[in-house]
DNA sequence: ATGGTTGAGGCTGTATACAGATTTCCGGTT
DNA sequence: AACCGGAAATCTGTATACAGCCTCAACCAT
């Protein structure tokens, strides 16, 4: 017998993903009603996996539940954009000030140093010269390390949950299809940022963690402002802003 | 045909608020696997419901989810509690600090200043003549006006989350089960903060309303840190403390 | 012409049967 | 005695039938 990998994987499984992928792509504007039958005969799956994957939805903020049953896709305003980037900065501020406060171990300093190390050697000579793919991992990486070191369970869900709108995540601006001279240069200014962090929680200077770690997202917000006010060719080429209202 | 209440509301609706009473009242300790099957018999209920209603709960943070399927009731440490009233005074902060930010309007204002003074008129000539179920009403007015002023429909949304886990909710120590002396003396200070909150927020002061914010939260971590090491018997007269663990 | 009422269509809520997967326990073998 | 294997029990995943409700539209009455 064959293998199968889409027999192993659950047809809610399966709803989950394409869901969310025409979602985040834009094919349902915001404030699109999504109705179980039709979506269950697109799919070729019951409703019963449909509507498990539309519960997940809802958990993750693509989807509102109406008041008397049914889904509608969330629409989000340049300004709900916004909001949630500087909302993922107020946590990353907390996780990393908790992080100082609290003082963290020899290790996990380390492996953020080793981290921004290697952050540092995405840099080549001319300022213009990253490795951009190498830099989003290693990033990714940095701030999946900073949200730990804060040792805090609540926290660390929170920020997960917060961050799950792709344009809210950290790695928003670095896809591969944002590689961009704009977006390059910008990694310069990050990267002081990230060397800025390391120093504070390594000195326990819980304020200035928390600050810098703001400021870090709002490199988020400047790059979403020059994106749409003065780009807006690039807003398809940015992981979820496809379904960005009015 | 005689009115039924319990024929209007839906299952699933029952199953939610039934699992969540007995997890909230510590029927089920942390860590507890919840079956389908069995809640189904004992609720006399199908399993369709049950696992709608689970598939809320975890939403709410009460259960998590197991990779391969099924849910248990999440457990909460001494230190998490802490952490989520620290969460919740970030959140609160960040509220704070948006409304004096970006500024409020007037009437918005008028009316937290309406509710602040409805809360003066709660004390009385004594410093421990409080009308406690008043003032538990209004300061739950209070602070959704607070998180309204914000103007932030993402950030309201965190905070409603954040906020409902019931030992996280400002209204945490303000259940008439728990009209005890010490409680109600922390009133005055509370409402100190309240009233520099409302001030700040008018003359637009962002980082004074944040720490305000923050600090008003604490005054919840220090009621928490009395009923755990000095008086352990009120712990089941706090809403949602049944289910903390070791 | 306007308002209310009634009917039909369609959507979600629920129960249940069956299938697939996983875990557990028991027995045998090394 | 410990470990491995297999079978049974049990749990979740899924499809589907049916019931109830809500909405909307059309028609009738005033």
């Amino acid at each position: 017998m064959a293998v199968e990998d889409t027999g192993r994987t659950t047809h809610t499984a399966v709803a989950l993903m394409e869901l969310r992928k025409r979602i985040l792509n834009g094919d349902f504007p915001g404030g699109t009603r999504l109705f179980e039958v039709p979506l269950a005969e697109t799919l070729q799956i019951s409703r019963t996996p449909i509507r498990e994957a539309m519960s997940r939805l809802a958990e993750e903020g693509l989807l509102d539940r109406l008041t008397n049953g049914g889904f509608v896709v969330r629409s989000f305003t340049f300004a709900d954009v916004l909001d949630a980037i500087e909302l993922r900065g107020v946590l990353e501020g907390t996780a990393a000030r908790l992080a100082a406060e609290r003082g963290v171990t020899p290790e996990g300093l380390a492996q953020m140093q080793g981290v921004l190390a290697r952050l540092d050697s995405c840099f080549g000579a001319s300022s213009d010269d990253v490795d951009f793919e190498a830099y989003s991992d290693l990033n990714a990486q940095f701030h999946a390390i900073l949200v730990n070191l804060a040792g805090s369970v609540v926290l660390q869900r929170e920020i997960d949950r917060a961050t799950r709108l792709p344009f809210a995540s950290p790695s928003a601006f670095l896809s591969d299809k944002t590689n961009i001279d704009i977006f390059r240069q910008s990694l310069h200014v990050a990267q002081e940022q990230h060397r800025a962090l390391v120093s504070a929680i390594s000195s326990r200077e819980g304020t200035r963690a928390e600050f810098v770690a703001r400021e870090h997202a709002r490199i988020a917000r400047r790059n979403l402002e020059y994106v749409i006010l003065e780009n807006p060719d690039l807003i398809m080429r940015v992981p979820g802003l496809g379904l960005l209202n009015s």
